[in-house]
DNA sequence: CTGTTAGCGCCTTCAA
DNA sequence: TTGAAGGCGCTAACAG
């Protein structure tokens, strides 16, 4: 390995000099700068970052939390998705990123503490929010610059967090099945305690309720992610004596089990049934039919929520934010117009 | 932050007396052990990573290369379930995981270098292998620690790389085919220049001539990965005079635009055209019909490749190999027994 | 504009 | 079994 000092003896100045040209301090004159930088790049001399972490007390690098391996939801085509935003600012802005996951909540967590405490890096992005998540807290507590991708369970002013507005996302989308003639709509969702799943189905029944059409019960299904998801809640659905006409899926990946069980069935989407979604996931233009489904920008929440991370280590003063990335519908051919 | 010396003083021993007890050398005795372990608990001492490394110059860190993120293949459910492999193995040694992704074949080029030179990881796994890759050149050049998810162009001999037999589950996927009673088998690949294609047809090519039927060229189809993928592949296959009966596919993600685009035309799988693919990813369980594919295990090719990297990072002079995981046909619904 | 000095936190001889 | 001393490569005052 070549070093600071190396590139200073075979140009004939200081190390100090050498770690300046580096910083491209402008009190160097250009002279030597310019000798140094050559005497750098013909030694292919790198700076170390090591040593550099060590007396500047900052990585550079920012940490990004997976949820646990366990929920197969990992699969999700929005997680590279995500990661590409997010790699998208830290390559621009010469960061590096150090990703994290584990099977387990607790494994999970002792990674989180050995990143923190170990320096690993200077904040960190959670990529998903959880009721009264421990490692949050844990974060909060050690006042570690922080940011969610999604909404925190609390002390919601205090947070950072890079968010869509699901709530209107959900209404919107459920709205536009109604104007297509739809009254009897139900809601398949993931686990009741994601915020992604509460607020979408909080939008759905604003919008039912504001058109007087009364929420029914056993409309709102909610379910597993994969595989199994989409089949249960359907059945479900065509057990009912009254089946619904329309119903809103909170993600790409629950209709697809969902239109794969529906045309088990012998249902024709959007015919028999219609069939709206969130995320946009490549998915769902591939699928037949292809997904009217909600664009959420799963890109731009990662760039977002680099962005903001980075503002907060470098700036610890920082105010928290709450960001909020415009969604917008994607039309395409899972619906019906009921006359 | 709470150092080494810390603890010393807070103990009563010497730092350097700490720093063997945070590497369990055995020649401390038990009791100041246990004296200088409470003590950092106590205070929360936990190791500078930073500090570490600058000495013993090693990060226990290693660097994952994805394809650059213009290829839309990143949205592969592939990524997010190789990375779980390789991280669940970083996590069990304590190592960290740094992601690297790049727009363009010249970001992700530079950004390796800058984790090469900068010493911000031991070792890189590359999840591409292309014809004459830069990257991997330089890797080579600098005799840099690094393993291959796939199969290198050249060089096979010193390259350590995890991959399956290709060509033997394409010709075993193939001989199912024929064994339904299909003859008239056509291929779809990705890009031609990716080994996975090339194998994987050179399988399907194999057990086609194996039993005297021969390969007919409008019957082996290159195409893009998403969207568009399928569809044109499709219509090709589809506007022959003889059409095909059954078809390889060289990827699920694949699969699903052709089964879109087959139902479009009104075509049934299996009844009038059969399928099988290659990933086994969770996807093609979903799909209707649920798809006969070659399991590759994805999650195990990641475990592998990190073991191998981290022994190789440990070991400089561990010899190159060639891991190869075993696939597993997975049969499904996309098939139909011709009679 | 540049050099000197000190030190970041840790590990590792070398002595004791 | 432990301490003292030195150094990893770099940056940041403080001088000049």
């Amino acid at each position: 390995m070549i070093t600071i000092s190396d590139v200073a003896k075979a140009t004939g100045v200081s190390s100090s000099t050498v770690s300046r040209v580096i910083a491209d301090n402008p009190r160097i004159s250009l002279a030597t700068k310019k000798k140094v930088r050559k005497a750098m790049k013909e030694l292919g001399y790198y700076p170390n970052i090591n040593a550099r972490n060590l007396v500047v007390k900052s990585t550079k690098a920012i940490g990004v939390i997976m949820p646990s391996s366990a929920d197969k939801a990992l699969q999700n085509p929005f997680f590279p998705e995500i990661l590409r935003g997010i790699s998208s600012v830290t390559h621009d802005r010469q960061y590096s990123l150090t990703l994290s996951s584990g099977k387990t909540e607790e494994e999970i967590f002792t990674e989180v503490q050995r990143m923190v405490y170990g320096s690993y890096v200077d904040g960190v992005i959670l990529l998903y929010s959880r009721v009264n998540d421990r490692v949050m807290n844990f974060l909060r507590e050690k006042k570690f610059p922080f940011v969610i991708v999604g909404k925190p369970y609390e002390h919601t002013k205090e947070i950072t967090y890079v968010d869509n507005d699901n709530l209107a996302a959900g209404k919107e989308i459920t709205e536009y099945l109604i104007a297509q003639g739809h009254e009897r709509i139900a809601f398949i969702g993931g686990s009741k305690d994601l915020f992604v799943t509460m607020d979408r189905e909080s939008g759905y029944e604003e919008a039912m309720t504001n058109l007087g059409i009364s929420n029914v019960e056993e409309y709102q299904i909610h379910t597993e992610f994969l595989k199994s998801g989409g089949r249960e809640a359907v059945e479900q659905l065509l057990s009912l004596k009254v089946r619904p006409t329309g119903v809103v899926v909170s993600d790409d990946l629950i209709s697809l089990g969902v239109l794969s069980t529906l045309e088990e069935y012998g249902l024709h989407v959007p015919r028999d049934m219609s069939l709206v979604s969130f995320n946009n996931v490549y998915l769902s233009e591939i699928t037949r039919p292809a997904l009217t489904t909600v664009d959420i920008q799963i890109y731009e929440l990662g760039v977002q929520s680099a962005k903001a991370l980075i503002e907060k280590t470098v700036n610890k003063e920082e105010p928290s934010k709450r960001i909020i990335v415009p969604y917008k519908v994607v039309y395409r051919d899972s619906v019906n117009k009921l006359t």
